[in-house]
DNA sequence: TTGAAAGCGATACCAT
DNA sequence: ATGGTATCGCTTTCAA
């Protein structure tokens, strides 16, 4: 039996995608009827077994509309753009862009992350997002400046909302006021008696976002009262974590902020390990609430954060996109409270 | 002096969004320059004179050109989709996508990332994304089903790529044998005189993707050895940690794979505050080598997994893009290596 | 060196 | 109840 040369697996006909009209040629009706089925026009009326035949010829052809064609078309899109974030995701903002998403699709939009963001979003980048012609964009954290947001008004974004420290020129703003994370801890730490107050400033880049707001918070706080503050910057690492416990004795702190809660760990063990009592000697505060801070002995005190609801925010980009001319909203939604545990 | 009425805020002159006439226009060129241009087209000598004013049109009228329509008429995009993932995603996972966007970015494809995924994808979900017209596809985890592979293939997708526990009939895959995980741990536990061993599964959805494939590398594991295996359903909160250590001396237990060291984190606590002793009397194993793992004490011992970096992955979609006919690369790529501490 | 015009795929108006 | 057709914004041959 002879062996038939297959050809080879490298570009085997590559089928050109079906279009409406070739699902209009097969159900032998015109493109515009296609249309009218696919789609449910009901200012249309189309027969049955017309709809019929079209849907199984589309069935079968394994047709999927084009959506760039589709969106040309309308003139429009319902397209939400967020772009990546500046900073390393945490579980709290996965969840919360989770929520969002499903919001959002709830009212019909198609929320689409964009981009591996590197750096402080530049004009360059809202170009990039504007090419798309969303609807609106969601820009985390800071880096947006004017001229962006001016760059997607123009290419018809109905809104622009900006979720981080602070408002932008001419956009919505959800401000999420990470001084009052400091604030909070400060005032805390400084109601039960503590007056020499280190703050932690993660090395790891990205996260001064954070970091130098919570930090401006605590000094804030402590502003006034006599109360020293130290910056002890740390990176995520157990050396980094030991050569500052090893200088301990120096730096004389009855207390910490540590950012949040994994540095607060990591710091809190090294502390221990080098036999500083936690709350006696040193209180130590945390941030984010996370589970596993629950479970360090002493169990670690924290700022828990409350990020509004995805469905709020969906709500609002939905208001704002019905009435894009509206002024800019601004709205703080960061809420802070002070878990008192054992550690301070 | 005369307060005159502003327009109301709402609907102010939405102006009509410049296209490339506009800018054709203004600089009394024709559309074809313009296009010229912008994008530098190489084949075509155009006078500096004209260049410039071009560019001073489009900077001027604040111009951005139309992805949709760019890419309906070049016939294809460099647009790579991600969906969502089914299962929350971790600081490794967010790490992993993060590196794979930039690499990809590098080679000059534009990554999305599709839609709140809610359950295993339906073949509505893969039309979804077949709507983009999406030159590649990226799926993460399970779901995916070879109609889906299909639909995206019929839309033009150039490659679809599956990263998760198994392949799919048709589409490269990245697999990641999460058997291997649960194995390596009951292997160590098995070799260090364990026979007891129990597997914590989260009842938090979403994780069956990991929890169930690492049950199953235990099982294997110990198949034959006479060694015993006893699930242990635990959800990420200390009750539930209390409620399992509770009945602890009915179980008999000489060792727990913990699923990962986030639950391991959360059991040995509760463990040891009814006085188990570890690894004494229980051995525990984590997985994923977190930090805060280390920090444990006794130090908590995993299964640290090797994703594949994100430029491999990058390579690969890269390779499939130019040759979309080649055979469905299909390769394991989750190296997994148990790092002994103390809690073993 | 520049311009006119065709055409990508889908939709909606206007006829029939 | 259907079909013809102009149109969305952009790229790219072909002519001038």
């Amino acid at each position: 039996m002879v062996q038939i040369p297959e050809k080879p697996a490298s570009s085997p006909a590559p089928r050109p995608v079906p279009t409406s009209a070739d699902v209009a040629r097969l159900a032998g009706v015109s493109r515009a009827t296609v249309s009218y089925v696919l789609n449910n026009t009901r200012a249309v009326r189309i027969s049955e077994p017309t709809r019929v035949r079209v849907r199984q010829a589309a069935e079968q052809l394994g047709y999927v509309p084009h959506a760039a064609a589709r969106s040309l078309r309308a003139g429009h899109s319902r397209t939400v753009v967020m772009p990546a974030p500046v900073f390393p995701a945490g579980p709290l903002y996965s969840r919360f862009v989770g929520e969002l998403q499903g919001a959002l699709g709830r009212l019909d939009y198609t929320v689409v992350q964009y981009g591996g963001g590197a750096g402080p979003y530049g004009d360059a980048a809202a170009r990039a997002w504007a090419e798309l012609r969303p609807i609106a964009v969601l820009v985390p954290g800071p880096g947006l400046g004017p001229g962006g947001v001016e760059v997607l008004r123009r290419s018809g974004a109905r809104a622009v909302v900006t979720f981080g420290p602070e408002a932008v020129e001419g956009a919505h703003a959800l401000i999420m006021d990470h001084e009052a994370v400091g604030h909070g801890a400060a005032r805390h730490l400084h109601d039960r008696g503590r007056r020499r107050i280190g703050v932690v400033m993660p090395e790891e880049p990205g996260l001064e976002t954070f970091s130098l707001p919570r930090l401006e918070g605590v000094r804030r706080a402590l502003r006034g009262t006599g109360a020293t503050l130290t910056e002890l910057p740390l990176s995520y690492e157990e050396e980094s974590a030991g050569r500052l416990a090893a200088r301990w004795d120096t730096l004389r702190l009855d207390a910490v902020f540590a950012y949040n809660d994994e540095y607060a760990m990591l710091l809190s063990r090294a502390l221990q390990d080098r036999g500083v009592r936690i709350p006696a000697r040193t209180a130590v505060v945390g941030a984010d609430d996370l589970m596993l801070g629950r479970l360090l002995r002493p169990r670690l005190s924290t700022v828990r954060l409350e990020l509004p609801s995805g469905r709020e925010l969906a709500a609002l980009v939905d208001r704002a996109v019905r009435d894009p001319g509206a002024a800019p909203e601004r709205r703080v939604v960061l809420g802070v409270s002070v878990v008192h545990r054992d550690s301070s």
